[in-house]
DNA sequence: GTCTATAGATGGATAGAC
DNA sequence: GTCTATCCATCTATAGAC
């Protein structure tokens, strides 16, 4: 704001200060999702990202806050995407979007970005033991900022407007429980079980296949009183 | 077994190890099951149960192997409720139950032990968190022991014999994660989106929501190719 | 078997030199 | 801004008295 011609001078320790943040990030992030969160200390992460162990403290105040930093841009990323999706889909739909299309919007993204050669496979991984393991503060944030999936629960309630809200919110609990299931655990897991038949990497069928599953579920008729 | 009338001195000294034992049990169990297995110490367990802080290490060998017992007890406990369960609904059905019985034999054990006044609620909470933050020993012994799995599994295919077994695993993988999110802080996030008109604690209702949307899920056409 | 005291290891955070 | 050295808290595990 005061210099509004940037010091060129200034560019290489800039630079140098946001590549050392960003490598911070990165190995962070990624030993994090392998490992989880109280299993990495923030020696690992310094060296695995070749800076400082002072760095951490330095850039982001602490080791929490550092993995708050990374939970909050990976959620919002996400959940804009998925925003996007079900914008586009109700654009499509004359603002009305069926049970398929909102189904896609909330699992597409996570999906995509789970595939192999994704440069976000990392980050979904991390998010979903974000909702296990999280320190207090991103736990208080999942568990009262609930306005993203606001929109999904107001699309279905519209596209489905003979069932119960009260169903309608179980329902799409269900949904959400298929799509956090998907850790690397659970998937060698489900490896083992099938013998090797079942693989994950094809990310496009699996959408598909989970699309599928809880469309039909959703169409399901209610037996409970 | 040298000694065959059982010297009745040490009755008192022995109900009195059985009594700490008990107790450190019950009290590691709840604490791992609120708190997460790596945010509640020796101290916090063993003051909690009002036992010495030795006495982990005395009784069970260390904090670990305190943890794996209980997760070796709780899964032994529930595969053997559940398999009771699938082989009751095999004699019911000249060897071949159908879809909905077999769900219902993977889900009502782990969910009727979920309701309120149940002994072993915390029991299934621990059992959630071992999936995703358990030890290396558990980890492994849920990776490679699927021995359970693959009755519910066959039980399945039989069930379905137009359905390729790829497919049936993937959704038996869908089904799973539908029951592994009923965690105490998803409920909780359920509740604060739906306003609180859903209500967890009237678990018979959720068993058959949970079953209705599953069955139905398993009998989607399937659309992958 | 129980308990206190402590060893031994690890982790987060920070002071201070450069 | 970076880095080293270090502080200080915390934890598991165990030795040794009783």
């Amino acid at each position: 704001m005061t210099e509004p011609l940037p010091d060129l001078a200034d560019a290489p320790d800039a630079e140098h200060e946001a590549a050392t943040k960003a490598a911070i990030l990165v190995a962070a992030e990624r030993l994090f999702a392998l490992r989880g969160f109280q299993n990495v200390s923030v020696r690992d992460i310094t060296a695995d990202a070749g800076v400082n162990l002072a760095s951490i403290n330095y850039h982001f105040g602490s080791k929490d806050a550092l993995l708050f930093e990374i939970f909050r841009r990976r959620t919002a990323e996400l959940n804009r995407e998925r925003a996007r999706m079900l914008h586009e889909a109700a654009g499509r739909h004359g603002g009305k979007p069926p049970v398929r299309a909102i189904l896609t919007a909330l699992f597409a993204p996570p999906l995509r970005w789970s595939s192999p050669e994704h440069e976000r496979r990392i980050a979904v991984q991390f998010i979903i033991r974000a909702r296990s393991e999280g320190t207090e503060a991103m736990r208080e944030v999942l568990s009262t900022d609930v306005s993203h999936l606001r929109r999904f629960a107001d699309a279905l309630i519209a596209a489905l407007p003979d069932m119960p809200p009260e169903e309608i919110y179980w329902r799409m609990h269900f949904a959400l429980g298929m799509l956090h299931n998907n850790r690397f655990a659970e998937f060698d897991r489900l490896h083992v079980l099938s013998e090797g038949i079942t693989r994950e990497s094809d990310t496009e069928a699996l959408l598909q296949r989970m699309v599928d599953f809880a469309e039909t579920g959703f169409l399901a008729t209610i037996m409970t009183s």
